[in-house]
RNA sequence: GUCGCAAUAGCUCAGCUGGAUAGAGCAACGGUCUUCUAAACCGUAGGUCGAGGGUUCGAAUCUCUCUUGCGACACCA
């Protein structure tokens, strides 16, 4: 990874400092190797940033304390309001009006295009989302994979790509077989037309019941499925009917959650293409038979055979994943190609990339397996035949509820409060979703999801709404970005934070890592709430204009940063 | 059994490429609303960074071994 991007700070400082000791060292070490060195002090009081000396000690043998000392005499300090020595660190200290005016010009004059780059210069990035079962209620695995995914797609569009949503259905496979023959048992139409979700659960979860003790119905599952792979009329009907009602509950928990897709590419999509999916690995000799079923021999990799059809000649997971990227390979020719899918799969996906490798796919090379933590109740493992699951509908009911009483509480005259409570219901989930790492393993709580305090989402929201609202009373008030240093102390790690953003959209992008956008969300909700605390931003006097400047740019970065994890910024809360 | 991931404060987590006294939030205790929204701010207390070795001027960070937990190991997805 590029070094600059891992330190989440200053470029264009971190450049005149990497100048200023190229200079004065003359040669002992590169650009590069000053620049790779230099870091971000941990407290605002050593400075802004800073070069340790410890790698210059072997090169002169000299102690570090006295390398700083003289490094520090021969350094051309222009730019910088002072340099200090402080043992073996040299801690640069920025000018803070010109570093000031410049970052909220910057902030002022691009808006919400603040932080955008080009680096992907347009290419198209499919990201495999979300991407529920049918016939299952969405749960809280399913928030990650469609919350993880998004906030991805719009990290990617800043970064300069064109990502394709695509929500690969769950919607083929033999479960469907299970269902058919379950509802063909025990189903009847009224109830899953009245009830769909819960009815085909119901008959899903009965018929893992019974099949414990009649496996003959298993083999009528296959049977099913096996017919609705060949097309058969009454298999398909039913299959169609249970995926369009399915859909229609999906898409509400969707324009809950304020994400849509491109594509809606299931599995079911690619059911036809599966038999050039066999041609081909056919044509390369790399099918052989084992036990019956056809596999791809995958030793040379390290990793078990990947089964690629069944002995009785049905397509797996597997099999429809290799057609998904053929299919995006000759649709987009991505320049990546992202899956975003539980970490409980990585085996999985070593295995399909292996494949595509072996099958001289373009593309394979770009296919990123982008995981998510585990999401657990009580330590185990979610699972819908067993009853154990979280339902994501029911979640985000409880948080808007709960944000409804804070709202009744704390703000009685909120005139859209509804949509306010919606915001910041919605808007706590799926920011405690993606603050923290994404391989992390979430065991689930109800009562940790539904924080407003601290550092969530409502935080931030909050932070944002109160810049709104002082906005708003000075609506008067000419905001100009120059002509005034603002002489708050408090004020300087807001901005310094502010200017960090353009490199914390770059390294999100290339970590694929949300949280890095929310961490940083925090950090400058922070830093305002404390400057906020501790000056008043609309006192009558000469920096006024300059301090609203601030109050701007931080309503603007926030905003952005919220918008990036798909989480909505009220003005007003 | 093999492979993968993890282990940091009571809880949930940060800790960037090894660097200056290991940081937040929650919970606990105390303080701050006649003044821009107290969903906030300030303070107190709380840690031999799972254990042991190695590399290094320097290790929570790299490496090895072990322990514990979770996950994956072909006819599910």
């Amino acid at each position: 990874m590029d070094n600059c991007l891992g330190r989440k700070i200053r470029m264009d400082y971190k450049q005149k400092v990497t100048a200023a000791l190229t200079a004065a060292l003359d040669g002992q070490l590169t650009a590069d190797e000053i620049s790779n060195k230099i870091e971000r002090p941990k407290t605002s009081d050593k400075g802004d940033l800073a070069f340790p000396t410890f790698t210059l000690a072997k090169v002169l043998h000299q102690a570090p304390q006295q390398i700083a000392k003289d490094v520090a005499t021969k350094l051309d300090t222009t730019g910088f309001e002072k340099v200090e020595v402080v043992g073996p660190y040299l801690n640069f200290f920025f000018d803070k009006n010109t570093f000031s005016e410049e970052t909220l010009k910057t902030v002022l004059t691009e808006g919400a295009d603040y932080g955008k780059n080009e680096e992907g210069a347009g290419g198209n990035v499919p990201i495999d989302m979300s991407s529920p079962n049918i016939a299952k209620p969405m749960s809280m695995g399913h928030l990650r994979s469609t919350v993880i995914g998004n906030s991805i797609a719009e990290i990617l569009t800043k970064n300069g790509y064109h990502p394709i949503k695509d929500n690969h259905l769950g919607d083929w496979g033999t479960q469907f077989g299970k269902l058919i023959t379950a509802y063909k048992l025990w189903g009847n139409e009224a109830d899953v037309k009245r009830d769909p979700i819960n009815k085909l659960v119901e008959y899903y979860v009965r018929f893992h019941k019974e099949d414990v003790e009649h496996p003959e119905l298993d083999d009528e599952a296959r049977e099913w499925f096996r017919k609705l792979e060949a097309g058969d009329p009454e298999a398909h009907k039913l299959w169609a009917w249970f995926r369009e009602a399915s859909l229609q509950e999906f898409s509400q928990v969707y324009e809950e959650l304020g994400v849509t897709f491109d594509t809606f590419n299931g599995e079911a999509f690619y059911n036809d293409k599966l038999e050039e999916v066999v041609q081909i690995l056919k044509d390369k000799n790399l099918l052989v038979e084992s036990q019956g079923a056809q596999v791809v021999d995958l030793s040379k990799y390290d990793l078990n055979p990947a089964l690629i059809l069944k002995s009785d000649g049905a397509s797996l997971y597997i099999t429809r994943d290799i057609a998904t990227a053929l299919y995006r390979d000759r649709t987009y020719a991505p320049a990546k190609n992202l899956y975003v899918v539980g970490s409980e799969q990585a085996y999985y996906f070593k295995q399909l990339k292996a494949v595509l490798t072996e099958i001289g796919l373009p593309s394979a090379s770009k296919l990123q397996y982008v995981p998510f933590g585990l999401i657990t109740v009580d330590g185990k493992k979610l699972s819908t035949r067993s009853g154990r699951i979280i339902l994501l509908a029911k979640v985000l009911e409880e948080s808007v509820k709960l944000a409804g009483e804070e709202i009744n509480e704390k703000n009685p005259d909120l005139p859209n409060k509804e949509e306010v409570a919606h915001q910041v219901g919605v808007g706590a989930i799926v920011f405690g979703d993606l603050k923290n790492e994404r391989t992390n393993a979430i065991d689930f709580v109800l009562a940790d999801q539904l924080k407003f305090e601290g550092e969530t989402g409502p935080y931030v929201q909050y932070a944002h709404a109160r810049a709104e609202s002082i906005l708003r009373k000075a609506a008067s008030v000419d905001v100009k970005a120059g002509g005034n240093e603002i002489s708050d102390p408090e004020a300087w790690d807001t901005i310094k934070t502010l200017a960090d953003f353009p490199a914390t959209v770059k390294m999100a992008c290339a970590e694929l890592e949300p949280s890095v956008i929310a961490k940083f969300a925090i950090r400058l909700s922070k830093t305002f709430n404390k400057y906020y605390a501790h000056s008043k931003i609309l006192a009558e006097d000469a920096e006024l204009s300059a301090r609203l400047a601030l109050v701007k740019a931080v309503s603007t970065v926030l905003k952005e940063s919220l918008r990036l994890l798909g989480v909505q910024a009220p003005d007003e809360m």
